[in-house]
DNA sequence: AACTATTTATAAGA
DNA sequence: TTCTTATAAATAGTT
């Protein structure tokens, strides 16, 4: 027989869902690549298995494409902010900036005398803040006391 | 005629290529839907057209499928460094727990004396970390100086 | 936007 | 898993 018409439903049968999702998820990212070589154009697609693998497909690379992305909805969050609050709340704006910097300098950029610098201002931030954002700080390192 | 068959090279005729870049686009889209439904997975689909305007698909959105993709890169990459310096650098590793927790903590849940203090915190952390980082920062800042 | 001749994708079965 | 095959779906060029 011939390819018949299939219900857009979710596969109930495990086996089969695998079956469709590997030849679907290659054929995808072949659409992908087609699209980004035809109109010159950068393509980021991610993927998670119904096993919750993740698959990536970037021209030049997922990161870069949705970093690229992350990046201006930043901006574009920041700018909607400023509008929303007519300029009155500069603190805020400027908070915004200095959180885009703080997103865009890596760690990895930074020499080891920094490094410290940048531990040691971050542990004085840290209690400057507010205590339920220490508590998320703690709860985050718990799983590496094995360090 | 019918559909002739096409080379997989960048289309050179401009208007030809935001043509195919708009069905093309649509496809893919498409695709990506019926990969999710079908095989109830995950799927983040981000294009850059060759206008450079950005189009997303996200099942349920791009940023949450993108997000928790990021997450596990750092995570990776937190292990794969932590294995590699054999617990020799604590300074480092404490960094990137703290550059994690900062990356999680969003601008927008805290308050504003909290942001204030945040403000206040990060200005003086600029002043800290090297004179690049500080131009980076202020090359960043200068388009905004309309506010 | 719509059409249509072909190519391409793909669900089942082997 | 990989191939086969018949049919559904996508699509390049045209109108």
């Amino acid at each position: 027989m011939g390819r018949p018409k299939v219900k857009l439903e979710r596969i109930e049968d495990k086996t089969q869902q695998i079956i469709t999702f590997s030849k679907r998820r290659k054929e995808l990212f072949q659409k992908a690549e087609e699209l980004s070589i035809l109109c010159d154009a950068e393509v980021g697609v991610l993927v998670f298995s119904p096993g919750k693998k993740p698959f990536t497909f970037g021209q030049p690379s997922f990161d870069s494409v949705a970093e690229r992305y992350l990046a201006l909805q930043k901006e574009e969050n920041r700018r909607d902010k400023v509008e929303a609050e007519e300029g009155s709340h500069r603190d805020k704006v400027e908070a915004e900036l200095a959180k885009k910097w703080w997103l865009d300098t890596k760690v990895e950029d930074l020499g080891l005398n920094e490094l410290e610098e940048y531990t040691v201002a971050l542990q004085e931030l840290k209690n400057n803040v507010s205590s339920k954002a220490d508590e998320i700080a703690t709860s985050k390192a718990t799983p590496y006391n094995f360090i």
